[in-house]
DNA sequence: TAATAACCTACTAAATCGATAGGTTAATAG
DNA sequence: CTATTAACCTATCGATTTAGTAGGTTATTA
């Protein structure tokens, strides 16, 4: 299951992805458009600057920011932040691989060959959209 | 991510699709030879007894079996019904459906459309693959 | 200097996970 | 008929994660 974080996430950097301008768009705005609590929000949004995504400005007229352009940001990059590994198990995690304490062979284990796959198929598809794609 | 009671049950299901006879195979051995504890492995056996992907067997000699011809199990089926949806959001899963109480129209939504097609691709690999095909 | 909005730290209620404990029931062997 | 075996059932539990809430501080602008 996708965690709301997440899905916030996602869903506040296409409301971000759809200003006309590229004026700096503020928290409460996109909380109350979206029907997010407002202090989630806020840290989801930290962690999407933090991590190269955002650009914010303080004070009145402040807010948050695209840093690249749409087009430039795959939903991989931003699940990987939000979400964590998107393998299924973290045997066949790309970017979060870890061993399963259970599994003494990886190559024979059943589970492995199909998350395998699951794995490559949803990297294609998290791969091909772009922020562009959902706006 | 998955969970281990998945997990566990796809390679107790994987264990007893590969034994040569069709005698029933005990929890203890699966347990031992998958390293799985024994007591967990039970409650996942009879899940899968209940609806219907194993028959089982009191006693000495007793066991599990498997009720269909491992060709005709799609890894699907017993997703379903180990992890519950397959879908990474309830408004986009074919049997789970559920409505988001954030999101006021499902058709505009960036996320319903991402997950959407996350989902059409997971199903294709997980249908296409049966337990045979775990062997 | 007041208002604004990002930023930071700490806490928490509820749910889920991966078990463990301690039995009961039914089938088989001797 | 009895002992053994292995499935079956119910309850509980510690640890972790999730989705927040609370209450502030810092930096920018009017």
């Amino acid at each position: 299951m996708l965690s709301k974080k997440t899905k916030y996430g996602i869903k506040a950097l296409t409301f971000i992805a759809r200003q006309p301008e590229r004026n700096p768009v503020q928290t409460s705005e996109i909380a109350k458009s979206e029907n997010i609590s407002q202090k989630f929000l806020e840290s989801i949004l930290l962690i999407l600057r933090k991590s190269g995504f955002l650009g914010s400005k303080k004070g009145k007229g402040g807010g948050y920011y695209l840093i690249k352009e749409p087009e430039d940001i795959k939903m991989t990059a931003i699940i990987r932040v939000l979400e964590g590994p998107i393998a299924m198990v973290p045997c066949v995690s790309l970017n979060y691989y870890e061993k399963c304490d259970d599994c003494p062979d990886e190559k024979t284990c059943s589970v492995h060959k199909l998350m395998i796959q699951v794995r490559d198929s949803t990297l294609n598809v998290l791969g091909d959209n772009t922020l562009a794609d959902l706006t």
